[in-house]
DNA sequence: ATTAAACCTACTAAATTACTAGGTTTTAGC
DNA sequence: GCTAAAACCTAGTAATTTAGTAGGTTTAAT
């Protein structure tokens, strides 16, 4: 199993969808500046989201990308199992044939707990990040900070 | 967050402790061959199961390792922390300061997640393992397979 | 026509994993 | 005491993956 920067980078961008994409949709240079993640490596990880179903794009100038659905919809499991492969715990990928053919001694334990994991990262939903209110202001900051220029400026910035 | 072959062989080779390491100490060797794991590695993961304290050893011929305290006290999480250090989900390993020294969107959530893998692997122990009906068939065969010679035949070999 | 954006392909540096090689030290048994 | 079985130790290495760079093309709003 693995659970690296590329699945965070992942869950992380789609948040910032979510927060910022109610309206026109978000370009890849925005999410990059908020989060701090590499424009082009967000490029190859959107590929992957919208291969599966996750995100719609929108070409050519004011374009960016949206969800695909509402924020309900969509589960952590879902953006990482995209770009990830698996969250399987298991050498074998499940198929059971971990010692020569047969299955190996911690298999089932391994099975076990890609369940749990699974079904935790399934159970919460872009919407449900959102709604959290630590998640709300981090976010405010984040805005503060990559957006000085241009129109009225808030008061969290002076 | 890591769960790689590294922590699967560590967790398959003290199971296998605890299912053979009841009267003598069990040498590596054995386990290599019973589990498939190359004696090498198997070495390096014991240095640090033995640094962590979870095995001790006894050397010279007739030596091996054994258990450090009875399998019911021994938990799947320790054994994995040994050897991979950690099964924490976060980027910045729980100091919160993931984006330039600050929190990131998601630190609340991969915070969660390490909880929840961690809390499921520390209430599985070597004990519970050993216990499990499925276990015990495996071991009975590869029992079979990797000690054909010598000794009185077992029922289970006929 | 410009330009902002998605979209695409190939490459690369660093890290990690899984493993090998080649020792030394300890100690039981003869 | 000698031999051999075992732990113990250090260094290296091939393969894989990650995270990122580079350098484009295509699309479409203005």
């Amino acid at each position: 199993m693995r659970l690296t920067t590329k699945g965070r980078y992942a869950v992380t961008a789609m948040l910032d969808l979510a927060l910022h994409g109610t309206e026109k949709p978000v370009s890849l240079a925005d999410i990059s500046s908020r989060q701090d993640i590499s424009l082009s490596y967000l490029e190859q990880l959107f590929a992957k989201l919208r291969r599966n179903d996750l995100v719609s794009s929108v070409r050519g100038p004011g374009g960016g990308y949206r969800l695909s659905r509402g924020g309900d919809e969509i589960f952590v499991a879902q953006i990482i199992d995209a770009v990830n492969e698996t969250v399987d715990a298991t050498g074998c990928g499940g198929t059971a044939d971990c010692q020569q053919g047969e299955v190996c001694l911690t298999h089932h334990l391994w099975c076990d707990l890609s369940e749990q994991i699974h079904s935790f990262l399934s159970g919460i939903s872009l919407a449900q990040l959102v709604a959290r209110r630590e998640v709300q202001s981090i976010s405010a900051r984040q805005d503060a900070r990559s957006q000085p220029q241009g129109g009225p400026l808030s008061l969290a910035e002076v």
